[in-house]
DNA sequence: CTCCAGGTAA
DNA sequence: TTACCTGGAG
């Protein structure tokens, strides 16, 4: 790691926000200063790109125009909102947290990075975030944009994947960033990440930071940052029932903890749970029979199964890798007291907050 | 298809 | 440390 003179730090500080202030984006969540703007922006742009957040942004305001509306909305509503954006526990988590600041804070929010990181879903990035862009405090932001551009223009080479280094990150942008402009530095590093500091194709020949840009100089920029790599997902084999029990779908809600929590799939089953000998070596007959079977043993229902001949559906997540074979089926009118859904005409299937691995389900089942 | 990026909670 | 989700690049 190299170290910067208070006169570079002068330098870089000047040269960054000049070109933000030239070049910053212009987006929705920076027409003000508001904290819950900034929250629901940092939130959504924790896990997907700009250009994907703004439209859900956009809707969220909408709908929740305030902490006390959101504090106020229905779970289903909540989880429509944010339907497609993944990671669905944050979006509970913002209404907790809103729930807090009605309670603990009579609506006002906390002002300090300390204090927000004491708030529901609110970890060191956002609360910098929040409290640097919101509320002028000088604290650093670090997100992945932070961890690559200053692991670039420092040669920092400890491993972004351990928790510690996180420390190492903010002790070194605390020294760096702007006192006067804290919002705008850490929203520039944002911008210069995801622009000429990318992390596979950088343009920093381009960039208004180049000179910089030791590890530029040095020709090793990809070389950074250093990060370990993770495990493999999992394979996990899963059979899909598309049943219909007098012409309405049937829909399971996921439970409320774990995987794709509250959220509504058609029934999904995994192979190993089924009654079958060996569910590596299962023929599609054998399948059949044993959604069936089990459709009765656990559910008390009687359903014709059939497979579909497409191919399976694949999804993966951090840790698993779904396989998933597709079987329609038809249920004997009964009731569901054993089963965890309802039936739904389509008309009401679209209002279900589905995630994305249903959303390809669905186009799999209609391309047949 | 594979690989990888990205914050917080538990 | 591991679970949680989707999208983009190759």
């Amino acid at each position: 790691m190299i170290e910067w003179s208070s006169a570079t730090i002068k330098d870089f500080q000047t040269t960054l926000l000049t070109w933000y202030d030239e070049h910053g984006r212009d987006l929705p969540w920076r027409q003000d200063q508001e904290p819950y703007h900034i929250w629901v922006s940092e939130i959504m742009l924790q896990q997907t790109q700009v250009q994907t957040v703004i439209p859900y942004y956009e809707r969220f305001m909408d709908w929740f125009p305030t902490v006390a509306a959101l504090a106020e909305a229905p779970e289903e509503r909540l989880l429509k909102a944010w339907e497609g954006l993944g990671y669905y526990s944050r979006v509970r988590n913002m209404q907790r947290c809103a729930r807090q600041i009605m309670a603990d804070y009579d609506g006002q929010w906390p002002t300090t990075a300390a204090a927000l990181s004491e708030l529901v879903g609110i970890g060191p990035y956002t609360a910098g975030a929040i409290a640097s862009i919101a509320f002028n405090e000088p604290v650093p932001a670090v997100d992945g944009n932070a961890y690559r551009v200053f692991s670039r223009l420092l040669e920092i080479d400890d491993d972004i994947a351990k928790p510690q280094t996180r420390q190492v990150f903010e002790d070194v942008i605390s020294k760096i960033i702007s006192p006067t402009r804290p919002g705008d530095f850490n929203q520039a590093i944002m911008d210069l990440g995801s622009s000429y500091m990318t992390a596979r194709q950088p343009d920093s020949e381009h960039s208004p930071v180049k000179r910089f840009n030791q590890a530029y100089l040095d020709g090793k920029e990809l070389d950074y940052p250093v990060k370990t790599k993770k495990p493999r997902p999992k394979p996990v084999a899963y059979v899909a029932v598309l049943a219909k029990m007098a012409d309405q779908w049937l829909m399971t809600q996921r439970p409320s903890t774990g995987m794709l929590a509250n959220l509504w799939t058609v029934p999904l089953l995994r192979l190993e749970d089924l009654p079958l000998e060996d569910w590596t070596i299962a023929t599609p007959l054998e399948i059949e029979a044993a959604v069936s079977a089990y459709f009765k043993q656990e559910y008390q229902l009687e359903l014709t199964a059939a497979s579909l001949p497409v191919r399976p559906v694949t999804h993966t997540f951090t840790h698993q890798k779904w396989t998933i074979q597709l079987l329609q089926g038809t249920l004997e009118p009964g009731d569901l007291a054993f089963f965890a859904g309802k039936t739904v005409t389509d008309t009401e299937l679209a209002t279900l907050p589905q995630p994305k691995v249903q959303a390809k389900i669905w186009d799999r089942y209609h391309a047949r």
